[in-house]
DNA sequence: CTCCATTAGGTAAACGATTACCCAACCGCA
DNA sequence: TGCGGTTGGGTAATCGTTTACCTAATGGAG
């Protein structure tokens, strides 16, 4: 009655490696070793007329079987924290333009910060055989506890590992080092007084640029350091309301050193809806790619997007716990 | 010597459906019966002993094997024009979301619009099995066209199938209708010049857009409607330029319809260099999130990028081509 | 009591690739 | 001529699941 269930799309049949061996007039494994292993372990003829038949016919593996047979697929599990956030989905972009340079797949979930969400999408994948796990900002989990126990292949991107102990590599801007150099900045301008304006401070990244910056701020005498805190999950709401604090200060700093753009995008629309918005100068960190158009009043730590999927392709034939790779950042400073 | 290859971190040996059967105390085919049929094909006390051992063991089907025998997996491949684009990055998450649901995995590319990339990942990901493919703004290629002649599942997301005669489903707002709306709403607030700002009109969805709003302009007696081109691919440099040809106007008009929020980003940028932006009415399409905070002076047409999900599913089980499903849009007036 | 239909569940053949193992042919050398 | 080493390539097992097919048991009808 019902026959073997099939895309009923497909072209069948299947231009499979025993086609390819049969116009070639080899056996199966033959084939195989030729096309994977080489040149080296077959005679030149035979060689020739494999490829030239895997060619002719169009042959591709099928990632089902070689994943099912070599216990490792061609897909890599890629986790995002917010793909609304630009910043991230031109991280995961160039990512995913790197492994496709190598024949590898990018499957991508984006977890929105949320623990289930990356346990599930991390459950799945190794089920799917995936072959390293990259985290654009991981969230803590008991998923990912379990994978780092188990030494699974991780990366970790833009945000180091969240758990007590490094459990794999890191690739992205010293935090702490890119904070400080814009503290650095901001004081070597005379600012004496500054507003240190920062989300939820579980988030590793963000709690190394305030590192930083306390850091840098605490090296110079009479410097201070006001540290307001941005509610709620949503940076750009938060933002807004930071601000309306800062506001209601007495004599509020002009500096304002936010620990995302996001966060400077929301800051500044409270001052603007306050008409106040020539009363300080916003700085933050990501560079968004909007800033130079619609936000020139920002300046802001910027990281080259492009650099990010080379580093992680760097780390992923073994990605070492503790290992990090930092990206070179700059301050891009606002015009005039 | 070297043993069968195996990824070392990988817990072994695997929870098998050979694992949870013998646990069970039945054979491998009645454990699959059970955990893929429903319970109608066992006895009830089966069904149960089978759900528990699984559930105990912690079995997870491989996703592998799964597509390696049905000939098909559990992942949609998702290709977006330019991740880049902030409204293409929220969409492929709504994408996303919708699938995980429903326990697909979302394989994502960033085309960067060239239909090489495009073809590369199209043959990858049906070497991989891959259930259905979404295209987020698709280009014309040889790959695509393959396909489309295959009957293959295609959903053209956003953009309508670029090709001749659609060759797959269509989800995303109506880009005429909508060009329509916002035209009549600029005429009806007196305007009767206009500036037609768009980028190269190769792309589906532009042509639509400017079809609609000329169409609305037509109907109005003495309406003029000036098309202004905005060259190159990057339709933030390109809003720029183009600016630059309307400033140079003896009288340019207020209103500057633009095909695309980022056109209207650099149209912005164009006037407010030249101390002009005062001068201009912008208006826009996609309403991307950041418009409320950093760029209040924006009037543009808004979707709710997380209905692109739901409806994309709807779509999956057998899109047929043709088919279209429209989502609601509704005008984003600046606010004053 | 016999016979047929139904149900429960086991057996084994796929799916497409990789690879351990084996065999045959050939080489050079004593 | 006999022998060990190398090379080229075939055979078959295996990865984990699905499913066509078969068997045995059970129940009801005649």
């Amino acid at each position: 009655m019902t026959q073997d269930s099939t895309a009923d799309w497909q072209a069948r049949p299947r231009v499979s490696l025993r086609l390819v061996a049969q116009a070639a007039g080899v056996s199966i494994a033959t084939a195989s070793r030729v096309l994977n292993d080489g040149p080296d372990k077959a005679s030149a003829e035979t060689v020739l007329r494999v490829r030239e038949a895997a060619e002719r016919l169009g042959y591709r593996p099928g990632g089902a079987a070689q994943a099912l047979r070599r216990r490792e697929s061609r897909i890599v599990a890629v986790l995002a924290a917010a793909l609304i956030n630009p910043v991230m989905a031109t991280i995961v972009a160039s990512i995913g333009h790197a492994l496709r340079a190598e024949g590898l797949v990018m499957a991508l979930c984006d977890t929105h910060e949320d623990a289930a969400i990356q346990d599930d999408f991390l459950t799945e994948m190794q089920a799917q055989n995936a072959r390293a796990f990259v985290l654009v900002g991981a969230v803590d989990s008991p998923g990912l506890t379990r994978l780092r126990a188990a030494g699974a292949p991780l990366i970790f991107v833009n945000r180091p590992d969240p758990g007590p102990a490094p459990g794999g590599a890191y690739v992205g801007i010293d935090n702490a080092a890119a904070g400080e150099a814009l503290a650095r900045h901001v004081l070597a301008l005379g600012t004496q007084r500054a507003i240190l304006l920062h989300g939820s401070l579980e988030r590793t990244a963000g709690t190394e640029r305030a590192r930083g910056i306390r850091a840098a701020f605490a090296a110079v005498p009479d410097a201070e350091l006001i540290a307001v805190e941005a509610p709620g999950l949503d940076q750009l709401t938060g933002g807004l309301q930071a601000m309306a604090q800062v506001l209601s200060l007495r004599d509020p700093p002009r500096a304002v050193l936010c620990l995302s753009d996001a966060l400077a995008y929301g800051a500044w629309r409270g001052a603007r809806e306050a008409g106040r918005q020539e009363g300080f100068d916003l700085y933050g960190f990501d560079n968004l790619l909007f800033n130079d158009w619609v936000a020139p009043w920002l300046s802001s730590v910027a990281v080259d997007p492009a650099a990010f999927g080379p580093a992680v392709l760097a780390q992923l034939p073994a990605p070492r716990a503790g290992s990090r790779c930092f990206l070179p950042h700059r301050l891009h400073l606002r015009p005039g």
